[in-house]
DNA sequence: TATGAATGAGTCTTCATTCAT
DNA sequence: CATGAATGAAGACTCATTCAT
């Protein structure tokens, strides 16, 4: 109960020497913002791994070595957690997306090109991403989802949407394509392989489809489809 | 975890006697196999709008209008119920999809392009389809994951990819592609749009993006890439 | 976290065949509302010996021989079982008490005389309240306070201070008092004491002052003053 | 306790390092004696308003402007807290209250109006008194009860008593009160209004009942009685 | 003198599961 | 066939306290 302020029968409950250091280091000091760093990786390590809601603080607490009263000292409560990650790790992410679109102003494909491989890179480089992105971004409840909405706004998409559907009014651009769509349709393409393959597991047996492969796949299927490709044009020559 | 937020489920009415007398008649039969498949939808519906591992059994009781303890009486466990889930409702949904293979066997173009009409088709006709694949079944450390490899294995994938590759060193399909990829790109491109959009939510507003678009925007990008297409080109010629 | 709906990690805890049976009575039935019943007596006696907000919900488990998480089944929150409390023990106490208004309408001081014996009658057959009523209901912050006034209302309070202020006009009573503190200043008189006087507890060594002479004592400062009383009018005669 | 609401203090700003720097001064020194006044300062104004159960030393830091740790530096532990407030704040209260006694040596009348209006003094000096006394002194359980009882002991309360009852032997007072009670019902009479009005604190609307009307109210009950006085029974005869 | 870091214990709450009826 | 009662385990969060700096 408690309205404004907790603690009860503290009374009742004697101090306690509690003289047994237990987990974690004791002492040996690592650093305020150093372990503060270290709970943001253990936590997106296990973010990425079992998805955000399925993760315990606790466990968070014991990937990083510490106990999980640790947790709180450092993010408060686990919403502030999450609001942390997505201002730091997730936000960042975004920076410079948009100006391929203005690099590759006159050549959608290879803008498109650009994008993908850059999707692939971010994926590789920051291994959470994908499956984060696929599990707690695009899943209706995610938790990333409604907060990276709240926090970051549509604005990205809608500017996306513009450039597509300019692109398609030029005649530069596949007409039956729906701009509001192609966007997650390049990133389906790219970071569900990422998220499904465990390469970014350090224990995993060795991947049969790398990140090679899978931007090259990308590509390839954007630029040309299913179809046998230039040949086909050739032939039709 | 759960946030100080007041769940709204628990709002509804708890498993004790607290103040709701509880829903479901208390008696007066509805026919044992009834109830079960009553369950099961609930299931369903629960474990595709938030996730499996985040729907309490309590939940999906609630949903259907029985006590917490029905759910056991079923299903004896929450693992069995998923097993069962898998069993009646997942696996199913592959049959046919082999005959596909089949019936194009010379015109792959065609075959993927029917393959992608046919999820879009299921993700409709199911909705829980689409939302569970992606979180589910996809995501690594999904619930599903490991248990449909269990009881389905892995014959399906590797006879697509065994057709794909026949019809690359056949010439008929863009070699550039990665054969083991691209069953769950044509996935992607069309469950993806499905588990985002909200359609298949009763209460929710009209969608910008309903399924006719999403299949077409999946057979355009699959069929032409993003180009525009032989037409232009030829046009250009 | 767990934004709609908790549990987590679930899958990781294998269900445990906890075959002993610990604490409460295992099994041999003792009937949901008596098991209600027993709690609420349990956590109006400890409510009363250490106040509201200092006593846990595992001291009330303990308090009536179950587990903690009994209490949650039969009450599902804490705040729900203060309702509770409230609703069922708290404001049938006030029934009746306008009548002595009605009854005693010309007789302010016999009025007065019959409220405090009630209040003391109140306090020896229901040993909870006196304590709540100084600790959570009239102390700043009281838990009950807020909750009381949100479900009562101050309606009783108005019509007690219109009586009096009437009885002060007609010349009745004492026209030095102000309206508005003489019943709380009739409650002080008699539920003070009956709070400090740990007679309500079982295992208090003989009080001094029992509740005999509380009554007595109130009642002879509400009717006479501290003076010498009969006497004095009789020399002044 | 602690319901699910989000506890206030903890928004302002929690012990972690999370996001708000934290108050005070980091350095810059304040001197020693003048930091442990505000701390006792601090602690008095919230045990006040939240009882001395339900105040955490965190709490107590942040409306001190300074570290929790800081107030284990100035008191060591939360008991020893509590005894520097006794000794200091409380015990010092009660100086000079036996001189009452003493000048009115044959006045009960005028000694006991003058105790009441010294109540109503302290509490309107000292606001944090009366909410303390009323929750933590007289509460059976309360933490000051025991702790002051053996610090002080009761002497006091017995020559109180003495003086009484001698009074009463020379019919200087009203025969029918209880001795053991009169000084706890002066107190109640006093200092339970000024417990109940916010007065004490800063920010409260104007109350209705001002120190003036308590005092006098209480002034009135006692020497009179609630009946209509001498008066209006020499104006009956 | 002062504080950041860290922890263990405790609180409320939820949930899967069992069992007697 | 169905359910109410009950529980153990776990999770988030708070807090008093310690300690090295």
């Amino acid at each position: 109960m408690k309205a404004p302020e907790p603690s009860q029968d503290r009374a009742a409950g004697a101090p306690g020497p509690a003289p047994g250091r237990r987990p974690g280091r004791p002492s040996g000091g690592v650093g305020g913002a150093e372990q503060r760093t270290r709970l943001i990786e253990a936590a997106l390590a296990l973010f990425a791994r079992q998805g955000i809601l399925d993760t315990s603080l606790g466990a968070i607490a014991r990937e990083a070595g510490v106990t999980p009263a640790m947790v709180h000292y450092y993010f408060n409560t686990r919403d502030q957690l999450i609001d942390v990650l997505i201002d730091e790790r997730f936000v960042p992410l975004r920076e410079g997306l948009g100006d391929i679109f203005v690099e590759h102003r006159d050549d959608p494909v290879s803008a498109l090109t650009a994008l993908a491989q850059r999707f692939v890179a971010m994926g590789q480089r920051y291994p959470w991403f994908p499956p984060l992105w696929v599990r707690d971004v695009i899943s209706e409840g995610g938790v990333l989802r409604q907060r990276m909405l709240e926090r970051v706004g549509r604005e990205h998409q809608e500017k996306a949407h513009t450039a597509i559907a300019r692109w398609q009014r030029e005649g530069r651009l596949n007409a039956a394509l729906e701009p509001s769509l192609l966007f997650q349709s390049l990133m389906g393409l790219t970071l569900l392989p990422l998220a499904t393959s465990q390469m970014w597991r350090g224990d995993a047996e060795k991947p049969r489809v790398g990140v090679e492969e899978i931007a090259r796949h990308a590509v390839a299927l954007i630029t040309q489809g299913v179809g046998p490709g230039p040949v086909a044009h050739i032939e039709k020559d």
